[in-house]
DNA sequence: CTCAGTGTTCAGTG
DNA sequence: TCACTGAACACTGA
């Protein structure tokens, strides 16, 4: 579920295993022109095979990698993007170059197998793979990617950098949406997705209907320092979900049983909101 | 067979 | 032009 947590953790990981390193091969699935929507995918191995990287980025859910040359690749999970990991060095050869050819199904986990859409393997046999059965993922190049949309269209990313409660008042005053769909804005709020919205309003006990422009200077403080204290907790846990507190609406927002309860036991209903399925708890969020 | 789903974009409306 | 809504996108799994 790639939100800001799961995508920063990505960032991280991909960083620790990456930077410093030249890329030997970089395979993407030469069929794919779904996810690699502008740069085709010969485009984009030739553009990064043999770089060398020097660093990640990251600006809500996008994140990138930074060479040693331009243009950088940038990511985005999509839905049901993840970014998977192999350290074995004999892997490489065993895989041979191309992506889906028959003799190097071999040695590849059969579940991500068919999912894969990009492997890239540095001089030490470190490699990472980029799949997404879904295809909403994207992966593009970019010359600078913080400075050219869609990224320069972000708003603030809660992680980096966030407006004050008496900025973020003047910002909510001009929406008259709901505050659920306006927390999805990523123009605003970059990098906060379903979950995390609909956990914010449940921690800081709003309902999701309520009109954006019409919550009191007091509720926006709250949904403030809720909002940052969930992202910074997710993040600080790796997005690993068993380590989120019990007392969270995550563990038991998913599906739409009709029984639905929190921790507490508290009823939780599923409304649809801004388009998207969302989970609260009338008893508590008003 | 049908439908929901962690996200973004675009067409249409007011 | 802007804010907003809802459909479309692609595909799996319940």
């Amino acid at each position: 579920m790639p939100e800001l947590p799961e995508v920063e953790t990505s960032r991280r990981l991909v960083e620790k295993l990456l930077k410093g390193k030249r890329l030997v091969e970089v395979l993407p699935d030469p069929d794919d022109r779904i996810v690699f929507d502008r740069a085709s995918p010969e485009e984009f191995r030739e553009a990064l095979e043999g770089a060398r990287v020097k660093g990640t980025g990251r600006k809500g859910k996008y994140f990138w990698l930074e060479l040693d040359r331009r243009p950088w690749p940038v990511f985005h999970l999509g839905m049901t993007g993840h970014v998977e990991v192999r350290k074995k060095k004999s892997f490489v050869k065993a895989w041979g170059r191309r992506l889906y050819s028959e003799p190097d199904r071999k040695g590849l986990d059969p579940r991500i197998l068919p999912f894969c859409r990009l492997r890239m393997v540095a001089a030490d046999g470190t490699e990472i793979a980029i799949t997404d059965p879904r295809r909403f993922g994207r992966i593009r190049l970019a010359e600078d990617p913080e400075r050219e949309p869609p990224i320069s269209k972000l708003g603030y990313d809660p992680l980096v950098e966030f407006p004050s409660a008496k900025k973020l008042g003047e910002i909510l005053a001009k929406r008259r949406a709901p505050i659920k769909a306006v927390l999805l804005d990523q123009g605003v709020f970059a990098g906060v997705g379903n979950w995390i919205a609909d956990e914010v309003l449940y921690q800081s006990r709003l309902s999701p209907h309520r009109i954006a422009a019409k919550l009191s200077t007091a509720e926006v403080a709250r949904l403030r320092t809720t909002l940052l204290a969930v992202i910074r907790k997710s993040v600080a846990v790796h997005a690993d979900y068993y380590r989120y507190p019990k007392s969270w609406l995550f563990h038991h927002r998913w599906g739409k049983a009709k029984e639905a309860m929190t921790a507490r036991k508290q009823k939780i209903v599923h409304d649809t909101i801004g388009g998207r399925t969302t989970a609260w708890v009338p008893s508590v969020q008003v």
